[in-house]
DNA sequence: CTGTTAGGAGTACGCCGTACGCCTACGTGA
DNA sequence: TCACGTAGGCGTACGGCGTACTCCTAACAG
């Protein structure tokens, strides 16, 4: 019997994410989401408890649009579980201004819960076993977590890696050294061949 | 000639540290500051430029105590890695609520350029060569950084893993199992079970 | 002594999140 | 048909934030 609903909680996230896509994590306000919305600040709130919430379904949209599904190839899992996390990563790189709040907000993420079932599958298919598995999962999960944040607060190519490339060589050799080096490694080669790493040392 | 400062930088971090022990990073604010150090709060504009700069001295501060010299054992150097990535863990552990800001202001982090310089050092014992070093390295931080957060927000055996255990078990067989699993492990074997992963996909 | 600079206090502005109140529009069960 | 319950929409107000600015005093170096 009531007056139906006039937007969804999809909407205000859409709206939330624009202002952050246009204006910067710093530009997002209440009063913000409201002028894009075209209505009253106030009047967010019949959708959204508080801030807070609202920052929740911003992250809950980002991340629906990662594949959960194993892929389906029958390459070998080393490169499955790449194709899966390089979906997490590219649906993450789609609003790098967001990254922060994905991360505060990881609870409510319902969508990555199958993607995570898809990749025990793959780890399971690798001869994970047990505790094992939990622990490799969830350190999977970290490095991806502390890379796309590394990727999007300061590229290893970017400024941070000029001062490291001037430090006084006789008391930095190594750190010289890498400096040099890494002005040739881009994102993805760097991102991936860290994963590389990790999946190197899960399996036979 | 100039009338001599009567504070230091570094204890205008300590008065924000302790705040943030105290009330959280919620707490953190400039009136707040001063009124830890019984000054008024434009007082603080004369030691830091913004809030940002504050926060950056706090960082800092917690990093500061991390011992940047390779350990001065003959043990493996996959132990060795192990001893400095726990004294980062260690340092960082001890103010969770400032972990957020860590990620943050990852710039202005003079200490840890030394702690790097230890680590390539190690690498290269391991074997680790060329652009794979500077790779490794920054994996190897990838890792540590997005650990560290997931354990401090949201820790593995807390709420989220009773949601978990409580999946509908045909859609999610993989996953109700990992929750059960999950209880009998603890922060400290997840983390280094984590890392031991990533140390032996790095070498022999 | 004098000039320079730090210290300290207070006020004010423009943001923020959000509590609250008011009146209107709608769709349904009586 | 009509009254009721809920959503819509708008405006005001409060307390907190970062910080720009002003005014006066205190301490040291030449």
């Amino acid at each position: 019997m009531p007056r139906p609903r006039s937007l969804t909680q999809d909407q205000l996230a859409a709206a939330a994410l624009a202002v952050i896509d246009r204006d910067g994590l710093a530009g997002l306000s209440m009063r913000a989401v409201a002028k894009e919305l075209g209505m009253s600040t106030m009047g967010l709130y019949r959708y959204v408890a508080d801030r807070d919430e609202l920052e929740g379904l911003v992250v809950e949209r980002v991340l629906s649009t990662v594949d959960p599904s194993p892929p389906a190839t029958d390459a070998p899992w080393r490169d499955r579980i790449e194709i899966m996390v390089r979906r997490l990563r590219d649906s993450v790189s789609a609003h790098p201004a967001a990254v922060p709040l994905t991360m505060t907000h990881r609870h409510r993420l319902p969508g990555l819960l199958r993607w995570s079932e898809s990749m025990l599958g793959l780890l399971a298919e690798a001869g994970v076993e047990g505790e094992q598995r939990v622990v490799a999962l969830r350190g999977l999960i970290s490095y991806v977590v502390g890379a796309i944040q590394l990727e999007h607060l300061g590229s290893l190519s970017g400024a941070g890696t000029v001062t490291i490339s001037e430090l006084p060589r006789d008391r930095f050799p190594y750190m010289a050294e890498a400096g040099r080096q890494a002005r040739g490694i881009d994102a993805d080669r760097e991102f991936f061949g860290g994963l590389a790493v990790y999946l190197r040392g899960l399996g036979g």
